[in-house]
DNA sequence: ATGAAAGCGCTAACAT
DNA sequence: ATGTTAGCGCTTTCAT
């Protein structure tokens, strides 16, 4: 790799100091009093020799790299690569870059991955947490470096974050599906299950079975290892529901794992929705063109992405700027695989 | 933000020279003879302080980032998402992080992301390239900037590339729904269209048309603007087929454009594959669960990610290690939506 | 077995 | 209107 010109380059072969140079880029011309045609000088010159400012130095120098991390589980779920997506967008707009990683929901791989992220000295992160024993999270705090919670939050940790209403969300659907006369409601859900938005779906489901004074059976609630359907493992849904077949509608609490109860229902010849409505979370593109369709609990992708993005920046451009939370409302769309 | 521990912090409290510390943090206390009780110290006085080495300056010494930038059309289409998530996978695995950024196939975009890659000084670049004019890969290439192209490349550019054998892909499906007795055979593809992936893939399709002497109608090929796709925007697709009423099969040259064509054939109530046999590039989750089931070319998305990566790495540490051009072959995947 | 010092490329306070 | 200089935190050559 050739060696790239540098600011003294510039500098020498016009004569002048390194400082006038720097001046002129960093547009502080005027105000620095440097006269037009020094300026004009100085901007040719960086036109000729294809001069970059070397961004590293500069970071080093002003203790800021205007990069920001991105922590998901797995980037290629199509919900966080919208919402990487979505952060790339509004990132860009205030010149920031982003690095991501992906924590395949593994607690020590998350804490290996943020502290990676610290010493590439990023200015902040986005980060959708697995941890179950968020102490790594607190020193975060206590160092003040700035991030931003997304998807999950944790109820002793006071900082930013941005979520949805899970309870809501899961409440009002699980209603809708009692509505239409289900009486054997399925939940399928992911563990690891302290995951506070899991946690929350599943209180929601329950919460409307209780009040309208319907027994919850266990059996009916399942939960699927991540690694498992990672790894296409779909042994343990297919059990469920040749042990459950009196259910008449499910809800899954996660895109990934509706892919994988459609497939096991197709090969077990159960036909959705005349034998078991289906509905999910997260409505990414495939859920439309599915035959059926399938009703959803749409996340305000966009949203949670934009908060998450201004939230972090205000919380690195100013000092000691409160923490805000913001609890985002989802949506529920119908669609045929509800209706019998 | 707290200001971090530095190596001159572990120095000064343990009363030796950063050089000493700096030594055994690398590892090279054995080789360089520093005694093991003096990095027993050190390492101590490092997890006391929770010392994290500041990577940029380290960058900014070593002239090296350990960073490489993926620059593709969209990360958040699955396709990309599924490669980025690969090719974390394997820069991770030597030590290096990845910064990523969305071309949204504009080529004047695709400059200033690479500019700005350039000034942030990653070790090298990934990147699907959308530009009609690469000049301005020539120059990275003059100035020894490592790089590989993935999924395009450029017939009058000598540099890394994998790809896939486009045309023999349409070639070969081409073929089969020839061979399945289709005789008007539709073809839906992305503009811009010097990209060359979408160019051999045209050029495989007309190929497989000429050898069978069968006419093809420039009716028959459609070109629908990335733009009108990104804003679901599918009146030209809808025309398409109302106007072309005579097909009995068509091919499609990419996953998006695949589920914009799957949306438009339900709303006009076009049956797959009974009315209308289809088939597309990329094997993404979605194709398997429809119904029906889609078939597919499907690309060796891990080995494209995982042949980038070793060979950008290896361009990297490497002087003037030779260009290398990796070609691999697709696999056509035949599921119910050809299925007459 | 350990340290001093230079320097990567930049910015900015402080001259002049 | 422009220049000098120190220093961000690290690595590495050369001393001792």
């Amino acid at each position: 790799m050739k060696k790239e010109p540098s600011l003294s380059d510039v500098a020498m072969q016009l004569g002048v100091s390194k400082t006038l140079v720097s001046f002129v880029l960093n547009n502080k011309g005027d105000e620095k009093g440097i006269s037009k045609a020094t300026q004009k000088k100085v901007r040719e010159k960086v036109i000729e020799l294809n001069y970059q400012p070397n961004q590293i130095a500069r970071g080093l120098r002003i203790g800021k790299t205007k990069t920001i991390g991105l922590l998901v589980a797995d980037i290629s779920n199509p919900f966080y690569a919208r919402i990487a997506r979505i952060i790339e967008f509004y990132a860009e707009k205030q010149a920031y870059n982003v690095m991501f990683c992906s924590s395949d929901e593994d607690e020590n791989r998350e804490k290996i991955l943020l502290q990676m992220f610290r010493e590439r000295q990023v200015d902040g992160a986005i980060i959708s947490s697995t941890a179950d024993n968020p102490e790594f999270l607190r020193s975060l705090i206590r160092d003040g470096f700035p991030f931003v919670l997304i998807d999950r939050y944790f109820e002793n940790i006071d900082c930013n974050y941005v979520v949805v209403d899970n309870y809501q969300a899961t409440y009002t659907s699980t209603n809708y599906l009692l509505n239409k006369g289900n009486k054997n409601i399925g939940f399928i859900t992911l563990s690891p299950s302290h995951i506070s938005s899991l946690h929350e779906r599943k209180a929601g489901y329950l919460g409307a079975l209780n009040e309208r004074k319907f027994e919850n059976k266990s059996d009916y609630i399942l939960e699927v290892d991540y690694s498992d359907v990672k790894k296409r493992n779909y042994q343990s849904i297919k059990n469920y529901f040749v042990k459950n077949n009196e259910l008449t509608a499910v809800f899954i609490t996660n895109n990934n794992l509706a892919v994988a109860v459609l497939k096991t229902l197709k090969e077990l010849n159960i036909n959705v929705p005349n034998d078991i409505a289906l509905m999910t979370f997260d409505d990414i593109d495939i859920f439309r063109i599915t035959t059926p369709s399938v009703s959803v609990v749409a996340q305000p992708v966009d949203e949670i992405g934009k908060h998450a993005v201004s939230i972090l920046l205000k919380s690195i451009e100013e000092e000691n700027s409160q923490f805000v939370n913001k609890i985002l409302q989802t949506k529920l769309i119908i669609r045929e695989s509800t209706n019998k």
